[in-house]
DNA sequence: GAGATGCGGTAACGAAATGAGACCATATCT
DNA sequence: AGATATGGTCTCATTTCGTTACCGCATCTC
């Protein structure tokens, strides 16, 4: 019943508001999920080697290569974080030098999904985001 | 065609897999939407700050104290940045002391529809989360 | 056989982001 | 007069991040 924005978004807003209420009510730090999750996901190159392994296992190196301009440090520090939580399997083979591999786990695919949706918005609004950010830019230089 | 985890999602992990390649033949850092967007979506604060708003604007200091934890400086920086990005409207009523209002734009609403996936996502697999971490806790611990 | 290269990381250090808290002007309530 | 609320900003300590150097080992090149 809200009167401004009613696209599609209102089922969305409700619900999300709803959760927002019941996160609240039960204590929030304690178990809000979204405290837990997100802060993983949004860790700027979790999603990024989510998606590098999306396809195929991959090894250390190669994931260092794909990434792009991610430090050893991180790919290290991001790939145990994903690993702790089930995301990501790790195994080595006992060869010389160690050959290591990186793959999804089946919770690490089934993340993928909602991931789908979050990209493709996006892609989709990248543009609108782009032009909203000028404008505020030179509004404030204006200023 | 890969074979180890194929529930129902195989089509989502070869569709992001796609859109990886694409990205990193695009030379990645330019135009990838996922480092631009991801960056604020994932920064801790932002999705809960979007998810206090789903259903009806705040105040500043309703969002403070709906939030829970987060501290003015930083509400203050999320609510800026996410309005520099057009997904929240700021509005000043000229009262004393002045009263300011946050609130979703239609493109805030529109993020609320894949956030809610992955929020239920959080909330479904929260425990297969959990469980793996403790799993993995104490095998670190043990060696 | 000497040096460079690739492997999968770790250690150390400076830079950047973040969190806790004090402070501000104004106005109202007690 | 003193406390409280409003919407922030400023400072400073802690945390996190990124860069670079380095490790042992094996293979490839000269």
């Amino acid at each position: 019943m809200t009167r401004e924005h009613e696209g599609n978004h209102a089922a969305a807003s409700e619900t999300v508001g709803e959760h927002f209420d019941a996160w609240h009510e039960a204590g929030f730090a304690e178990n809000c999920p979204v405290r837990d999750v997100l802060d993983r996901i949004g860790d700027k190159w979790s999603v990024l080697i989510l998606t590098a392994l999306a396809r195929e296992p991959k090894r250390f190196s190669a994931l260092n290569r794909d990434v792009g301009d991610i430090s050893k440090r991180m790919l290290t520090q991001t790939l145990r974080s994903l690993q702790r939580d089930g995301l990501v399997e790790r195994t080595v083979y006992p060869t010389t030098p160690p050959t290591v591999d990186y793959r999804l786990t089946e919770l690490g695919h089934s993340v993928l999904e909602p991931l789908t949706a979050l990209i493709g918005w996006a892609e989709a609004r990248h543009d609108d985001i782009r032009t909203a950010r000028h404008a505020f830019d030179e509004e404030a230089e204006a200023a």
